[in-house]
DNA sequence: CTTTGGATTGACTCGTCAGTCAACCGAGGG
DNA sequence: CCCTCGGTTGACTGACGAGTCAATCCAAAG
């Protein structure tokens, strides 16, 4: 039999456990939860978590950062791709962290509850990792600031706020059941956004009221 | 002497200890801090704490439940105000929120990152009163789609995550000093913050170019 | 002066877990 | 056949901190 065949061993069984503690984590909250329910959940003994962690801490940082880089990465891909306007480009960004939570739900989950909105206590040791994502974000709107697409009185750091902070808000709505979870809603939602950031909530009649 | 002379007691000891755990709770977080943190920064005998709280959680629980009455009540005030029109509502609710923190960083620290942002764990036992928030907003954001100001493409529902979402980011960038926090700052912020979400980040001519 | 009862004190109890560790297992090599 | 050694086990320890409670204080009433 190839790698994997049966038995289960050293990376795979860090695996089993690191995938065991998304759900407990993202079931019952890091905080609230015992080493012992994610033993239990991947099924292996409690001592075996501490063979492959050295403490609780590390098995969410290590979920963190694993995740963390992947949509970091995808930022700058996107980024890349010249053809894209500001506005493509932010509905890209928009689009990936979707996705990202409707194809992995508890993990994105426990990233943002854990981590991303837990700043004070855990997530501090991860804000600079958090920053760059903002940074980057803000770099696509200075770009269109500059190009003159984008109002030039908002500031590219502020507009990277208003936008990540409106997707993030949209995650949360759909975690604790506020916002409907349907994949249409998922698909809209990546437009939406977008519209309702880049656009505005006005209707363009009066937008162009206003500037004529 | 007037009442509060000299000796405090009953309504007033009790005060003394919910300001005193606002300032530990900003410090230190919730979960890190003991209750004696809280009656040491009190100066008052930790069995006191209990003759007033029935338990630690119950602290903060009033500290939410207070302010977050006193928000809402704002809100419907605003919302009550016809000679407004939305985006003047919406300006108005911004305003209000970030002078709430601007008079009490501490306060809305604990509230946002204790509660809003805790959802999971101890926010979960106030997700109605926080919904009453976000549907408060989505009212007013529903008149302006019925009288045509605003877009109808996009639900008020939404609308009201992506605002309320853009607001907590800012507050929680000055939290955690990612956003620079003047008082200069945080008066353009009231502005910027609803030219974002309502004009939308676009410059004019490019909206008025697209409607024409 | 004595009584009464709420305010105040802080030492103590008691349950909970994170993290340790000595023993055990089993595959592969000699 | 036995030895070795990484992987695996789970009972145990030690620290910590929320909540309890019996004792004390003190102001006002009688």
């Amino acid at each position: 039999m190839a790698a994997g065949g049966g038995k289960r061993t050293g990376v795979d069984k860090q695996r089993l456990i690191l995938d065991a503690a998304i759900r407990v984590f993202a079931r019952q909250g890091f905080h609230s939860c015992r080493v012992s329910d994610v033993a239990d959940e991947a099924g292996v003994a409690y001592g075996l978590v501490y063979h492959y962690f050295s403490s609780k801490e590390e098995i969410l940082n290590t979920l963190f950062t694993e995740r963390w880089q992947l949509m970091l990465d995808a930022i700058v891909e996107i980024d890349k791709r010249d053809e894209l306007s500001a506005r493509d480009k932010l509905a890209e960004v928009a689009g990936f962290i979707i996705d990202s939570y409707r194809h992995e739900p508890d993990l994105m989950k426990v990233i943002i509850v854990e981590v991303t909105r837990a700043a004070n206590t855990f997530g501090r040791h991860h804000l600079p990792k958090i920053r760059e994502a903002y940074n980057l974000i803000a770099g696509i709107v200075e770009q269109a600031r500059v190009d003159g697409s984008f109002k030039s009185d908002i500031s590219a750091e502020f507009a990277a706020m208003c936008f990540y902070g409106a997707i993030e808000q949209l995650l949360t709505a759909w975690i604790f059941d506020i916002l409907p979870r349907s994949d249409d809603d998922f698909e809209r939602a990546k437009g939406l956004v977008v519209e309702a950031i880049c656009g505005g909530l006005e209707s363009d009649t009066v937008s162009a009221s206003l500037a004529g």
